[in-house]
DNA sequence: CTTATGACTATGA
DNA sequence: TTCATAGCCATAA
């Protein structure tokens, strides 16, 4: 099964603990930076941690969850990640700035 | 071929 | 900073 959606959980998939990445950056990963919706959407039709795909660590560019379609709100998301050491901004937006994902 | 839709991103108000 | 709109690509009808 060598679709995109393969490419998508095998670079979400070495996104480290504390960490945390836009679409637009994994979606360029596997050389589609335009395919950043796709990318969302595979995070929606991947199997979770259960499949080793932490689609919680994948947030928007500003950092922000996905309301409205996270794993029953983004609330959980966003304690899922407070839990893996992620720091908040605020109750929307993640610390980019220093939780950024290094390829 | 033309529209419509979507876990996105960039730009403007 | 937050909200709204446009542009983007792939798939479906």
């Amino acid at each position: 099964m060598d679709s995109f959606f393969e490419q998508v959980y095998e670079v979400v998939r070495q996104i480290p603990e504390g960490r945390v990445a836009s679409y637009g950056q994994v979606a360029r990963l596997v050389g589609a930076p335009r395919k950043a919706r796709f990318v969302g959407f595979a995070m929606h039709a991947s199997p979770g941690m259960g499949g080793g795909i932490p689609c919680h660590r994948v947030v928007f560019k500003d950092g922000s969850l996905a309301t409205g379609f996270a794993f029953g709100g983004p609330n959980i998301q966003k304690e899922m990640l407070l839990d893996e050491g992620i720091s908040f901004r605020d109750e929307t937006h993640v610390d980019m700035e220093a939780c950024r994902w290094e390829a």
